[in-house]
DNA sequence: GTATCCCAGATCGTATACGGTATGTGATGC
DNA sequence: GCATCACATACCGTATACGATCTGGGATAC
């Protein structure tokens, strides 16, 4: 018998609720948590919201501060490129580890995505970009048969969408090189090249768009290479 | 004026109050967390305790079930080998990200470690050539600049430590070998090797174990073994 | 006018209480 | 003797309550 009731806990549906309204940028970065407020809100009490921050905060998404509160994590430049970076080491091992499960229609549909991005590349939308882009990797890795490596990319990407609703905002000039780089992506897979291959070019394409929001020079603040 | 106070929260002091006792082996897999018994034994009430188990399931160290309760995560070989190669994966990278901040003294160290290990050879303790193995490890990639990685590889050597006690037990044969490879990592360190080679010196050194594991065929267990 | 102190409000951290769900056991029917 | 059902028990999930801590602003001293 299928349980119509599949009852979800308190604390599940307010940690999406929160949730939803960070990645959709309801709730900007700094935005307070108030415990109390959210549970007036949802007219429940403030037991199961305060779990639901601290599992938020377990995923980087909020920062909590002892007797003071939560606020949605910061917009911080280091942060946003040490998440890339281990984002792209992470995406990286899953999407070679999941070349063996690939199917052709995944495959495809990763390159229809990708036609989408090239599309609008002529009108151009950040936001709507960046998310094509999201798919695309997810379609990549997602057939990763180590669960572990998959969730913390998984993870890795919550984040990213926490600290910046879209990274192409930023970083537009990119757009173009970043969708050759997935068709590049997609023939060596194609041509079933070295998986150590395809784990750099994913890599790769990652670490750029991190040098070239660096270069950019939004932040003041030095890169982590810095001479020994 | 330093805070002689530093008070740390009751659901803090029960976190690391029971994942001492699991990494300690006192609560073994399986071990129901029963938290109106941990509070009474600890002297407060069920909200911080419950607040430190779902901190810790996040963590993959205890398994939650909704309405049931908590127990210490289950000794799982499928689990094992996914998060040896997630780690593999993991302290290759920032190891290599390290590098450039490894001085003279981090390297002696290592090596130090490892002729210990060399030197137990003979008369060999699984637990305790496991933990200077562990202690070698961390101290390669601890000088890493991207807290991301480093907290993640960090994560992942605390939940090796709650899913074995002791990798060494299931693979002695694999010790000497092992202390053969951490001295060709060493080496390569030491000639400044391109740092691509030594993460996948890294990676690949524990790749093997993983494989050494396999094919000793200890995991013909599923184990979770309720099949009620 | 500036610095310090103190108090009030806001918000958190934890205790206690109670209803809900799962699990095991003994009674009942066959 | 075996299967089924009902009930008792254990434990979790959440609500409510209250003391503790932080923060900001106004009063006071100089």
């Amino acid at each position: 018998m299928i349980r119509i009731d599949e009852r979800i806990s308190k604390s599940e549906l307010t940690y999406d609720w929160i949730r939803e309204r960070i990645i959709g940028r309801e709730f900007n970065p700094g935005y307070r948590l108030v415990l109390g407020a959210i549970a007036k809100e949802l007219g429940i009490s403030v037991v199961p919201v305060r779990e639901a921050v601290r599992r938020l905060e377990a995923e980087g998404l909020v920062e909590f501060e002892r007797n003071v509160g939560a606020r949605v994590a910061m917009v911080n430049s280091v942060e946003y490129i040490d998440t890339m970076q281990t984002l792209g080491v992470l995406e990286g091992a899953a999407t070679a580890l999941a070349l063996p499960q690939m199917s052709q229609e995944d495959i495809d549909r990763a390159q229809s995505i990708n036609d989408s991005m090239r599309a609008m590349l002529e009108s151009f939308d950040p936001v709507v970009f960046t998310s094509l882009n999201e798919k695309f990797h997810r379609a990549l890795f997602h057939r990763c048969p180590n669960p572990h490596i998959a969730e913390l990319a998984d993870r890795g990407w919550n984040r990213m969408a926490g600290l910046r609703s879209s990274t192409f905002s930023f970083v537009p000039e990119r757009a173009p090189r970043s969708v050759q780089e997935h068709d590049e992506i997609l023939r060596l897979i194609r041509e079933h090249a070295e998986p150590m291959e395809i784990e750099m070019a994913v890599r790769q394409h990652k670490w750029r768009t991190v040098e070239a929001y660096r270069e950019q020079g939004h932040h003041a603040v030095p890169s982590p290479a810095t001479a020994r």
